[in-house]
RNA sequence: GGAGAGGUUCCCGAGUGGACAAAGGGAGCAGACUGUAAAUCUGCCGCCGAUCGGCUUCGGAGGUUCGAAUCCUCCCCUCUCCA
């Protein structure tokens, strides 16, 4: 792609919630040469979500405009491991753990990254070779006192709750990261601007041009108001089947889709703008607007024949409320089983208290018809397609 | 090392001997309404047994009591102040 660096600066600001600085970052373009866009992910949490794909995107957009990005992964403190034990999300990887992780990692990033000019790289490349010495030398380049200026870290020290001393070390490590890969930019979620401006200080310390810090927002889940998270279970997952994506796509709120449409979409910001100003004038019903939006997430990542179908089911299933012919999930009970175990066998109730609940609220339909009676028995050769509620569904094999 | 505060069901947070499976809020699930929107309203929301009932739960282990989340002992963990 052949933008001018005042254009591509343009392009790379979509989105952003904040670029430090932006002038900054057009002196490094007007260079000429790749800047090196360095990333970091977690190691532990390779199921990524569209939250995740925010930043990705953005990865995207720098590696098109022929930028060398580095998807990093830091494996060196999931591999220390939170000796806490608070957060189970820190418990200790082993080394196998962690190249199984970065291998679910680039078969979900390469849906979007070419892995052509992509690089993946380990801090604990580095960071195992720093050693004690070096680790306590780092640390001397920061004071309690900085390190408490850190939102995260001064609310927990003024709500009495505990931090522990590794956990200062992680800004440290992050910067340390930019410092050894000689980032010219990196890219990291609102919440990382702590961590990330300890990168430009430490770069600048050791004689470095500071990199530049560009700043993502956090994609809210599909509640609309927390982040996106596994464990909120509002998170759209990239390697969620194709109804699904396109299913939780569906159920945000047409305020939050716009948003979703700015973060996640590839379409011109020009095109969306029209496409809102259309549903205000009335002339656009929302849901089309979501249809298409949802469709182009679920292409992205599963194809276009996927997309088709998926919005094929969608609109059997939800909207025309039949049962549509391809059922993900099927079982073969035995001649006849009472309903409640059936559901907990199916895994569609949490225990045989949970079916009856929901045998009583008449959330469960057997082909079609509702089952109130807590006795059911549900017969292999009668019946074929087993409903709870609007997402759960399984057909007779 | 000393003094004090505290650890309750997924989360927050009431409860200080029986009326507690444990208030209230949030989350979640279901139903109504819809565009599977969102918002709203209603119900459910430990487990087992078809009401009734039984069993397990209030940081851990013991103890007192007819009976404990609530009292006592020891232990573990967190926070605050002092050193």
């Amino acid at each position: 792609m052949n933008m001018s660096p005042e254009e591509q600066l343009e392009h790379l600001k979509r989105g952003a919630v904040e670029i430090i600085s932006e002038e900054e970052l057009l002196r490094k373009l007007r260079k000429g040469t790749p800047l090196r866009v360095k990333t970091g992910f977690d190691p532990t949490a390779p199921d990524l979500h569209l939250g995740h794909t925010v930043l990705i995107q953005k990865m995207k957009q720098f590696q098109d405009l022929g930028h060398q990005v580095i998807f990093l992964i830091g494996d060196f403190t999931g591999m220390i491991g939170d000796p806490s034990g608070k957060s189970e999300m820190r418990r200790q990887l082993s080394r196998e753990e962690v190249l199984e992780n970065a291998a679910t990692y680039k078969e979900q990033i390469f849906k979007i990254l070419d892995p052509a000019t992509t690089v993946v790289d380990f801090n604990s490349r580095w960071m195992e070779r720093l050693g004690a010495a070096g680790l306590l030398d780092l640390s001397g380049k920061y004071t309690v006192a900085r390190m408490l200026e850190r939102d995260d870290f001064k609310k927990r020290y003024h709500a009495r709750e505990p931090i522990g001393i590794h956990e200062f070390m992680y800004p440290l490590i992050q910067g340390y990261d930019s410092v050894v890969l000689e980032a010219d930019v990196e890219l990291g979620g609102t919440d990382q601007k702590f961590n990330l401006l300890v990168g430009r200080e430490l770069q600048r310390e050791t004689g470095m041009e500071p990199q530049v810090v560009c700043m993502m927002p956090l994609l809210e889940g599909t509640d609309g108001v927390h982040k996106m998270s596994k464990s909120l279970d509002n998170h759209i997952g990239i390697a969620a089947p194709p109804e699904e994506m396109y299913g939780r796509t569906m159920s945000i709120s047409d305020d939050l889709m716009w948003r979703y449409a700015e973060l996640l979409s590839d379409r011109p910001m020009e095109d969306i703008h029209g496409e809102k100003s259309a549903v205000t004038a009335g002339s656009v019903h929302p849901m089309n607007v979501k249809k298409a939006l949802a469709a182009e997430i679920v292409a992205r990542f599963h194809g276009h024949e996927a997309a088709k179908s998926a919005q094929e089911y969608f609109e059997t299933r939800h909207q025309r409320r039949n049962i549509p012919r391809d059922i993900r999930k099927s079982f073969s009970p035995p001649d006849r089983i009472w309903v409640c175990q059936l559901l907990l066998d199916l895994d569609f109730a949490r225990s045989r208290s949970d079916a009856r609940r929901l045998v009583a609220q008449r959330a469960v339909r057997v082909d079609g018809a509702v089952v109130d009676d807590p006795n059911f028995e549900f017969h292999k050769d009668v019946h074929h397609v087993l409903e709870v509620g609007k997402n759960r569904i399984a057909r007779v094999k």
